[in-house]
DNA sequence: CAGACTTTGGAAAACGCTTTCCGGGAGGTT
DNA sequence: AACCTCCCGGAAAGCGTTTTCCAAAGTCTG
């Protein structure tokens, strides 16, 4: 293992001159030793030893991602644009997947803590439980405390940096954008009871029909994935529209449907949110809310990693795209 | 920031008692004692600094996991099945996306090796480039020579643990099933000319053609992705079947035909190979080739974990599945 | 050309932990 | 009772960097 040391010494100059030619500092250093040093460094194959430099800087070069499931296209859209930040600004990023366990979340914000990540980014929504978010607070704070930074996507109520996508307001787009194609009964397939992001998602859509004067949907619960839009769709029945809270749902439910033989978009309209990339080609293509997911992550990372200005929120609103799985009724 | 030392003294014992207490050590510390520390350490809200730790025991708790695109679920799923791995083992995995650039990928190998972490694992086809596969196994084998373990899952070119697939052996068997079907006039839509994935892809299906009596299929190149796939497809015509090597591009020619008004399975047969999961509810479903990626993922982790006994291979095979977009002819 | 800055190189003190030694006390064996 | 072991606690020496001081050598001004 060669140490900075070796390549000081190799090239005959002080321990001090060799970081400072190697490692980005403020101080200048002559050119013909910086000349010798960069020598030495490669002929010996040097590597800096990051947890040392971690240790005497007091700040490391990494940032944290906490998602719920990286193979769900929604988070690893996320964090894709996340990880093209931190890219581009040098920082390497470590990932923890909590699959969807509340626990686990807090967890890896104590284990980055320890690492000592420059940045933590929450993806994913919360749920509402007063302790679990009591204790993730308490855990985000003592990160804070001693210098962390931190940011979510999702709701706002973790007293950290947040982006935080408006889905009230774009599922009640949806619903009128639905309702002015002349529906007028419509099923919601929600995802788990205390899923915030799912009851923003249903109370949005449920209060512009009501806004509407037409009749409250039916609510079914299932799963935040396929199988739950799947097993939540099998139960669907008169009504001319179905809204899935989001796009992984819908896929359930149009697989639902087919499976009973029942036609989208001709015997029932469907409509996702999210606007997952990967599934612009399914059959018919899904009407849903599209969210900038990359650009999402993207700004999370930026506001965690930009000065302190206290904790900000950006308030992201969807798009409503309607394609083949919702056609016009009359 | 609260240390060791200041739990330690809070604690009113020596500093090497509070780590043992703390940090898993071999030695035994009495109860009392014990309880002390552990008490102090959570009334402090002490949180070991893992550069300090890695500094001082010379390894990290840290793995490297190097891919070229997180959005594509084929990285995605054996990403999950390598991190699940990590995860029962108690360690980080610090994530690196390369967007298929070969010098990117170096450069991580490089910055890992920075980083002290315990093992890398280089997921990816390679690409057939002396110079490039040369760069790489120098930075890999330096790497290496300090302690560092690495694995890939791909082709066994690098001098380390490998988990190949045989994509030779499953485009064969899939060839000789397609004509098993009655096919005869083939076109594959390959990637790049020289990803050794798509290449081995593309000859194992030929040989078999070939074996069989029937003419060679027409070969057409595109990008590795949904793209390539659709530009691909756009050109074919005069055959019954077409095999996309890999799933996300059959995915790019099912939407090309789609939009020339082309039936699948009616007018043409597709296949892919892969079996994306998320690609599952597909309309037709996709026929393909099954490879168990989150297991590959897993394996390959696993073997770069375990103690060094030379590098290894482990060839996994794919299993033919027929689904709704390929039919029987005749 | 003297005094005041500005550069540039080096010595050495952190940074926060792990672990090797030491020593003292407890328990076991003749 | 004398001797050996074992156990457990603490002191202190690293681990490989960064960075703060110093000192020496320029570089400017007036």
């Amino acid at each position: 293992m060669v140490t900075l040391e070796d390549v000081a010494r190799h090239a005959g100059v002080s321990l001090a001159t060799a970081s400072r030619v190697l490692n980005g500092s403020t101080r200048q250093v002559g050119a013909s030793l910086r000349a010798k040093v960069e020598l030495a460094a490669a002929q010996l194959g040097y590597r800096t030893n990051v947890a040392a430099q971690t240790l005497a800087r007091g700040a490391s070069n990494v940032i944290g991602l906490v998602v719920h499931d990286l193979t769900d296209p929604y988070f690893a859209a996320i964090a894709d644009g996340a990880m093209r930040v931190a890219e581009n600004q040098g920082l390497m990023v470590m990932i923890g997947t909590t699959h969807r366990d509340p626990q686990r979340e807090i967890a890896y914000v104590s284990t980055l803590n320890a690492q000592r990540v420059r940045a933590v980014l929450l993806v994913g929504s919360r749920i509402a439980d007063e302790q679990l978010t009591r204790q993730l607070r308490e855990e985000l704070d003592r990160y804070r405390e001693t210098g962390g930074r931190a940011a979510c996507v999702g709701q706002d109520l973790l007293g950290v940096d947040a982006v935080v996508p408006d889905n009230r307001l774009g599922a009640a787009a949806l619903a009128r954008a639905l309702a002015g194609l002349g529906h007028r009964s419509f099923a919601v397939l929600a995802g788990p009871e205390r899923l915030i992001a799912s009851m923003d998602r249903v109370a949005g859509f449920a209060a512009a029909l009501e806004e509407l004067g037409l009749p409250a949907p039916r609510v079914l619960h299932g799963s935040f994935d396929r199988e739950g839009g799947y097993s939540a769709a099998t139960q669907v029945s008169g009504v001319t529209c179905v809204f899935a809270v989001t796009d992984v749902m819908a896929v359930g439910a149009l697989a639902a449907f087919r499976d009973r033989g029942i036609r989208v978009p001709e015997d029932v309209s469907v409509a996702g949110f999210d606007d997952i990339s990967t599934l612009r080609d399914l059959v018919p293509s899904l009407s849903t809310v599209r969210l900038p997911l990359a650009e999402m992550g993207a700004r999370a990372l930026e506001m965690a990693l930009a000065p302190d200005e206290g904790a900000r929120a950006q308030v992201v609103t969807g798009e409503v795209i309607l394609r083949e799985s919702t056609r016009a009724l009359g």
